[in-house]
DNA sequence: CTGGGCATCT
DNA sequence: AGATGCC
């Protein structure tokens, strides 16, 4: 990733098999304090995991073969189906063909999955900050650290054992002497695990390794609910046991094919393979990552992941071809996500929409996005306001950017939308006395962390009980500020933010910093397209434009301006407002309304450049940049909502809150906004249940 | 009859 | 904005 700098003195070719021994041998440059010669990495790997959560919500399950059904797909199925055939990513006809007693529980809902996801990342986290996730149902832990404290303090009058197996060993407690370290770490797993099964009702794997890499491809060697350690000694073994090239982490679909086209199909032959001809066709950095992927080397930090930065729903389907039915599945989507916008607490600065067209060929591959800055009026309806109107606010901006990619006058077939909300700002202000971060890791964290292994010392990382600071209290309310604040963006990309004493263990690589939301170029989203006229307003009934002009359709509401009301029910835009109801596994139909519309409509940009200086134009109707064409395909009751808060808003343009024309550089109004807040929601992700 | 997310890099 | 990779 950032190795740029020092990639040209490396003999990383010539130290083959032993990464270990040529870190430590890295005496030759010994420029600062690198990364420790030999760290220990373990990387967690649910069960199941789709299926395992479905079994802990309703335990019945367990008995019979379930699979979790995603449209035409089963994505993971639990052990009982497993013994009948059925594997991952199967389709339904071969799955119900292996096994006809299948019960499917459709999982097309993350809710439930992600929910359980943050709490077994949270749990990790209590015990060492350095978690990092890879999808719902994998961890990386940088447990070091907590390693060479225990070293340290132990004795070693310890008889070193390993926990769980040892690859390609079979005699376990022979060579723990000679990597202490690992031993300690298998404990450390063996005891993680046992938290996760304990406080969250998860079983799963654990691979214990010198690096990410390995950790990740020995976890997987004894399937289920079991662990694996494993030594320098053995790396080589593993690697080439791997039967193809994309069974390394990494290397994926794309880069199997380059390589094989290179003549390169197993992972020896990517080892042997001239340097020199590999930077040749992946470039210098990517050739050398791919080489050392294949020797099993691989220096990447475990990078705190933190809060998502971006939270997205699609969903995919056979076609799509019509105005309406995009109009009223991108509600549908829209009204998931700003409920969980609202319970992230964070503000979306950014909206973008996505979309996949049918094509015989190449099927997977054309996507299509664009995408535009969310104004702040909105942006604070979706965090603090009703979510209803929210989402009918961003509903134009949605259909203004789908006629940016799809020219609706002529036919078009989609598979798939997907609405995103990104760069999101923490909101919240700040800094307190009590509650501020600082406070918070000088006193808590650190001592916390470090009482949690110094008070299992004695005998090695024994039971769980209550060795570590954090019970389920913490997990269920009290996450918070921890874990947001460990999480939550700013510190997040730095050093461990908890004061663990060795900081440049890391090695930082700051490579993603924040976004900065001042610098974010919000390329307006401007330009009404050619075809977007205003006659299409004149096209509608009559008495449509009538009633959408009248002023019976709004609420003059104290100018006091409080968050509008509705006029209209918009209720049936919030398909579940709490997927809550821990009852069957039914398979929620996707309803629906449909007002079909036909009508008018705005368009976006608040802040267009020399238009309209004035958001509004005169008189009652619509704001000057509203897009009739947008607006036209709403549904009357979106339009009268919408015509609701335009209403609503106009006397507050007066006030200084709102953006003036100029926009200048925007900039201006933000600092106030972010800047050196903190809270942020992250915990929310841990949501107990 | 191949999900629904997420992230990073260019 | 798109490609790619991972689950």
């Amino acid at each position: 990733m950032d190795d740029s700098e020092e990639e040209d003195e490396t003999e990383w070719e010539n130290s083959f098999v032993d990464p270990v021994a040529a870190a430590s041998g890295s005496s030759l440059n010994k420029t600062s304090a690198q990364a420790p010669a030999h760290r220990v990495i373990l990387h967690f790997d649910l069960d199941c995991f789709y299926a395992q959560v479905e079994m802990v919500r309703n335990p019945a399950l367990r008995e019979v073969p379930i699979g979790i059904q995603q449209k035409y797909i089963i994505v993971t199925c639990n052990y009982v189906a497993r013994e009948q055939g059925v594997t991952k990513l199967m389709s339904l006809t071969d799955a119900k063909e292996k096994c006809p007693q299948l019960v499917l529980v459709n999982g097309e809902d993350l809710t439930h999955y992600r929910e359980m996801s943050y709490k077994v990342t949270e749990l990790l986290m209590s015990y060492c900050p350095l978690v990092e996730r890879l999808g719902f149902d994998e961890n990386f832990m940088d447990i070091t650290e907590m390693v060479e404290r225990k070293l340290a303090e132990t004795p070693e009058s310890n008889n070193f054992s390993f926990k769980g197996h040892v690859y390609n060993h079979f005699s376990a407690d022979v060579e723990a002497h000679d990597h202490p370290r690992l031993a300690l770490g298998s404990h450390i797993a063996a005891e993680l695990r046992e938290a996760i099964h304990s406080k969250v009702g998860l079983t799963g794997c654990a691979g214990i390794a010198s690096n990410k890499l390995l950790a990740k491809l020995v976890s997987g060697t004894f399937k289920p609910n079991q662990q694996t350690t494993l030594l320098p000694e053995n790396v080589s073994d593993i690697m080439g046991c791997l039967s193809s090239l994309c069974k390394v982490p990494g290397v994926g679909y794309q880069t199997t094919k380059r390589l094989q086209a290179l003549g390169l199909v197993s992972v020896k032959d990517l080892q042997l393979f001239p340097l020199n001809d590999l930077v040749r066709e992946f470039g210098g950095p990517t050739a050398q990552r791919l080489k050392n992927l294949a020797l099993g080397v691989d220096d990447s930090p475990v990078t705190p992941t933190g809060a998502p930065q971006s939270l997205s729903e699609e969903d995919s389907f056979k076609k799509i071809s019509s105005t309406k039915d995009v109009l009223e599945k991108i509600q549908e989507l829209l009204s998931s996500l700003v409920e969980r916008m609202q319970k992230d607490g964070r503000q979306p600065q950014t909206f973008r929409l996505t979309i996949r067209r049918f094509s015989a060929t190449n099927k997977w591959f054309n996507r299509e996005s664009r995408q535009c800055p969310i104004p702040n009026h909105i942006g604070q309806k979706i965090t603090s306001g009703s979510s209803d109107d929210a989402v009918v606010q961003l509903v134009p901006f949605a259909m203004k950017l789908f006629h940016k990619m799809v020219d609706s006058s002529t036919t078009f077939h989609l598979t798939l939308i997907n609405v995103c909300f990104s760069n999101l700002q923490i909101r919240g202000t700040a800094v307190g006395g009590k509650g501020s971060i600082t406070s918070f890791f000088t006193q808590r964290t650190s001592p916390g962390k470090t009482q949690i292994f110094s008070s299992q010392s004695q005998d090695g990382l024994s039971q769980s009980g209550d060795s570590h600071c954090m019970d389920h209290q913490f997990i269920t309310q009290h996450a918070s500020q921890s874990s947001e604040a460990a999480l939550h963006g700013v510190e997040r990309k730095q050093s461990p933010v908890v004061a663990v004493k060795d900081p440049p263990l890391q090695k930082v690589s700051c490579s993603r910093a924040r976004s900065d939301p001042d610098k974010t170029d919000n390329m307006v989203t401007h330009q009404l397209p050619p075809n977007v006229d205003p006659e299409v307003f004149r096209l509608l009934p009559e008495d449509i434009q009538e009633e959408l002009l009248s002023p019976a359709y709004t609420i003059s509401l104290p100018s006091t301006s409080v968050s509008s009301v509705s006029v209209v029910d918009v209720s049936h835009l919030t398909k579940n407002k709490y997927p809550q109801s821990s009852t069957d596994s039914d398979l929620t139909t996707a309803n629906h309304q449909s007002p079909a519309g036909t009508t008018v409509f705005p368009g976006e940009n608040i802040m267009e450049e020399g238009r309209l200086s004035f958001p509004w134009s005169s008189d009652c109707e619509f704001p000057g940049n509203v897009d009739p064409k947008v607006f036209s395909e709403l549904p009357p009751d979106v339009q009268r909502e919408l015509m609701s808060e335009w209403k609503q808003q106009k006397p507050a343009l007066k006030t200084p809150s709102c953006r003036k024309p100029g926009r200048s550089l925007m900039t201006k109004d933000r600092k106030a906004a972010g800047k050196g807040s903190q809270a942020n929601n992250l915990f929310k992700y841990f949501k107990p249940s």
